[in-house]
DNA sequence: CCTACCGATCGGTAGG
DNA sequence: CCTACCGATCGGTAGG
């Protein structure tokens, strides 16, 4: 039962699905490599083990590729943050775990979805954006409630929405020069940033 | 007087050089905008009010149009930062003038040289790279010192090539967020990041 | 998921 | 810098 353009909107079977998965990490992979411009479905059915018009049976359009990585990338980190936010912790050391936490999206095996956001939003058609914004405003809501815990306990000071946004992007950036296995460890550059940011709690 | 491809290695008259200017402020906002790859020669063309076909009279390839405005970007940067550096202030003051400094070759008028740069760097050829870098190392170096002054002040603590990168980076992501004309100035932004990445200094 | 294919677009060029 | 054009590539589709 097929729907226009041959593309099912359900999947079919148990199989389908695994294979759907599988062509998603491929998508991921790629578009972090080489960019969402630069990779071509025929990169991406050749390293799927497909034939260049396979893909399509699995997602509709190029875009909905890019679409479903993104979200599947919010979708995971948002449940990784989620817990490091639940544990009962002391701010400066939550901070720390959230830091972690985060590197491990963008640099642990396998996980090249966030990257993909990070990179190449600007591939995203704006019919598609909103959606995934909805995600991410729920990923930063959660970095706002680190931020705003860690201004209550003095540990940083300034402009909170700001403040929020230098120290992700500070991690973010990491993206473009971290590579896993060179000087520094990711529990370095964690406890680094860690320090990099919060200031001495104030002494009464 | 052409060379292989009817393009020239020498500028003709100081009207082709103004031109050739001209369109590269043109490229620069159109990759900026909308990537180097989501950008076509008939964008660039039609901006420059050419037709299709002639920007190749100013630059060989598509690909030369990008790294010519990524070393422009860094040329610039580069003198900027280095008027900065040499200036005789204090290192917490000097901080918080590289940062505004570096803001400005990101979100100055007609500023969109360095953006490029942060953005596409994937889209050079490997070929090319080794001149963009060369460049980069030089503007690499005059943070480092930065953060180095910083380190002996007693103001920064932790391993300075990560300290450098982790600063660096919080600024360039704001590439991707902060909008002229919204809600904090640059002066605002940049206050907030040096006091967002300083101590206090240590008393003895 | 494969086969066979198409329409559109794109970077680039020859010749003036 | 314009005119006229080309070869290659690309996303996507029909039909099985």
């Amino acid at each position: 039962m097929t729907r226009k353009g041959g593309t099912p909107r359900k999947r079919r079977s148990a199989g389908d699905a695994n294979r759907r998965d599988a062509l998603l990490r491929v998508c991921a992979r790629l578009f972090r490599e080489k960019g969402f411009d630069g990779t071509t479905i025929r990169d991406i059915s050749t390293a799927a083990g497909m034939h260049s018009g396979s893909p399509f049976y699995h997602f509709r359009t190029k875009q909905a590729m890019l679409v479903a990585v993104m979200e599947q990338g919010l979708v995971e980190g948002l449940r990784k943050t989620e817990a490091v936010m639940a544990l009962d912790l002391a701010p400066r050391e939550k901070f720390e775990r959230m830091i972690r936490a985060h590197l491990d999206t963008i640099f642990g095996r396998g996980n090249d979805f966030i990257p993909v956001l990070l990179y190449d939003w600007r591939s995203v058609t704006p019919a598609n954006r909103a959606r995934i914004i909805a995600l991410r405003d729920r990923y930063d809501a959660l970095w706002q409630r680190m931020v705003d815990a860690l201004c209550e306990a003095g540990l940083l000071r300034g402009d909170r929405g700001l403040l929020r946004l230098l120290v992700l992007g500070a991690i973010n950036w990491s993206a473009k020069w971290y590579r896993p296995g060179g000087r520094a460890s990711l529990d370095e550059l964690a406890r680094t940033a860690s320090e990099l940011f919060l200031r001495a709690p104030a002494r009464r």
